[in-house]
DNA sequence: AGACTGACTCCAA
DNA sequence: GTTGGAGCCAGTC
Protein backbone atom coordinates (compact mmCIF):
# COMPACT_ATOMS: atom_id res chain seq x y z
CA UNK A 1 0.00 0.00 0.00
CA UNK A 2 1.66 3.74 -1.03
CA UNK A 3 1.18 5.68 1.62
CA UNK A 4 0.17 8.43 -1.13
CA UNK A 5 -3.04 5.99 -1.66
CA UNK A 6 -3.60 6.26 2.18
CA UNK A 7 -3.50 9.94 2.56
CA UNK A 8 -5.39 10.49 -0.11
CA UNK A 9 -8.32 8.09 0.71
CA UNK A 10 -7.98 9.78 4.19
CA UNK A 11 -7.75 13.42 3.13
CA UNK A 12 -11.41 12.74 1.03
CA UNK A 13 -12.87 11.52 4.28
CA UNK A 14 -12.26 14.94 5.89
CA UNK A 15 -13.90 16.76 3.42
CA UNK A 16 -17.51 17.61 5.07
CA UNK A 17 -20.43 17.50 3.47
CA UNK A 18 -21.26 20.91 1.57
CA UNK A 19 -17.43 21.28 0.58
CA UNK A 20 -15.42 20.13 -1.93
CA UNK A 21 -11.65 20.33 -2.93
CA UNK A 22 -9.52 20.09 -6.06
CA UNK A 23 -6.84 17.23 -7.37
CA UNK A 24 -4.36 19.03 -6.96
CA UNK A 25 -5.31 20.58 -3.49
CA UNK A 26 -5.36 16.59 -2.25
CA UNK A 27 -2.23 15.96 -4.11
CA UNK A 28 -0.30 18.44 -2.09
CA UNK A 29 -1.87 17.21 1.01
CA UNK A 30 -0.50 13.74 0.27
CA UNK A 31 2.79 14.90 -0.38
CA UNK A 32 2.97 15.21 -4.51
CA UNK A 33 1.96 18.61 -5.10
CA UNK A 34 1.73 17.41 -9.02
CA UNK A 35 0.29 13.85 -8.38
CA UNK A 36 -3.33 15.26 -9.17
CA UNK A 37 -3.70 12.39 -11.81
CA UNK A 38 -2.93 9.96 -9.26
CA UNK A 39 -5.55 11.41 -6.81
CA UNK A 40 -7.96 10.95 -9.77
CA UNK A 41 -7.02 7.35 -10.66
CA UNK A 42 -7.71 6.32 -7.07
CA UNK A 43 -10.79 7.80 -6.71
CA UNK A 44 -11.86 5.42 -9.48
CA UNK A 45 -10.32 2.72 -8.19
CA UNK A 46 -11.84 2.81 -4.52
CA UNK A 47 -15.01 5.01 -5.47
CA UNK A 48 -16.98 1.81 -5.22
CA UNK A 49 -14.84 -0.19 -2.51
CA UNK A 50 -14.55 2.64 -0.25
CA UNK A 51 -17.20 5.22 1.29
CA UNK A 52 -14.88 8.03 -0.65
CA UNK A 53 -16.84 11.04 -1.11
CA UNK A 54 -15.51 11.31 -5.01
CA UNK A 55 -18.45 13.79 -5.60
CA UNK A 56 -16.58 16.29 -3.81
CA UNK A 57 -13.38 16.12 -5.73
CA UNK A 58 -13.47 18.60 -8.43
CA UNK A 59 -10.43 20.12 -10.64
CA UNK A 60 -9.25 23.43 -10.45
CA UNK A 61 -11.45 24.94 -12.53
CA UNK A 62 -14.31 24.30 -10.12
CA UNK A 63 -15.82 22.24 -13.19
CA UNK A 64 -16.43 17.63 -13.01
CA UNK A 65 -14.10 16.01 -14.30
CA UNK A 66 -16.41 13.20 -14.78
CA UNK A 67 -18.76 14.79 -17.60
CA UNK A 68 -16.62 13.36 -20.36
CA UNK A 69 -16.82 9.77 -18.00
CA UNK A 70 -20.28 9.96 -18.26
CA UNK A 71 -21.53 10.06 -14.53
CA UNK A 72 -21.44 14.40 -14.13
CA UNK A 73 -24.80 14.41 -13.54
CA UNK A 74 -24.69 11.98 -10.71
CA UNK A 75 -21.87 13.70 -8.78
CA UNK A 76 -23.89 17.48 -9.92
CA UNK A 77 -26.74 15.93 -8.51
CA UNK A 78 -24.71 14.62 -5.03
CA UNK A 79 -23.39 17.96 -4.93
CA UNK A 80 -26.72 20.02 -5.31
CA UNK A 81 -27.65 17.60 -2.69
CA UNK A 82 -25.16 19.21 -0.51
CA UNK A 83 -26.26 22.81 -0.65
CA UNK A 84 -24.19 23.24 -3.20
CA UNK A 85 -24.84 25.53 -6.48
CA UNK A 86 -23.35 25.36 -9.57
CA UNK A 87 -23.71 28.52 -11.93
CA UNK A 88 -22.37 28.67 -15.67
CA UNK A 89 -21.70 24.29 -15.00
CA UNK A 90 -18.96 25.63 -12.37
CA UNK A 91 -19.48 25.72 -8.28
CA UNK A 92 -18.02 28.47 -6.39
CA UNK A 93 -14.28 27.24 -5.50
CA UNK A 94 -13.73 30.56 -3.17
CA UNK A 95 -16.78 29.72 -1.64
CA UNK A 96 -17.02 25.86 -1.25
CA UNK A 97 -13.34 24.98 -1.33
CA UNK A 98 -12.29 22.72 1.67
CA UNK A 99 -8.63 24.43 3.67
CA UNK A 100 -6.83 21.82 5.79
CA UNK A 101 -4.24 23.77 8.09
CA UNK A 102 -1.83 21.81 6.32
CA UNK A 103 -1.96 23.20 3.22
C1' DA B 1 9.81 -6.75 -16.89
C1' DG B 2 8.42 -2.44 -20.20
C1' DA B 3 5.03 0.69 -22.39
C1' DC B 4 0.82 3.36 -22.34
C1' DT B 5 -3.04 5.71 -20.41
C1' DG B 6 -5.23 9.22 -17.75
C1' DA B 7 -11.67 11.75 -12.94
C1' DC B 8 -5.03 16.83 -13.29
C1' DT B 9 -2.32 21.11 -12.94
C1' DC B 10 1.05 24.50 -13.88
C1' DC B 11 3.44 27.52 -16.95
C1' DA B 12 5.18 29.36 -21.25
C1' DA B 13 4.11 31.20 -25.78
C1' DG C 1 -9.00 33.09 -24.99
C1' DT C 2 -6.01 28.58 -26.93
C1' DT C 3 -2.19 25.07 -27.37
C1' DG C 4 1.66 22.39 -26.05
C1' DG C 5 4.86 20.35 -22.87
C1' DA C 6 6.27 18.50 -18.45
C1' DG C 7 5.61 16.32 -14.05
C1' DC C 8 3.41 12.98 -11.13
C1' DC C 9 2.43 7.71 -10.34
C1' DA C 10 -1.66 4.01 -9.90
C1' DG C 11 -3.76 1.02 -13.22
C1' DT C 12 -3.87 -1.85 -17.17
C1' DC C 13 -2.13 -4.68 -20.84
Amino acid sequence: MSEFKDLVIKIIKTIPKGKVMTYGQIATLAGSPRAARQVAAILRANSEAEELAWHRVVNAEGKLSTHKLGFGDLQEALLKREEIVFKSGKLDLGKYRWRLESE
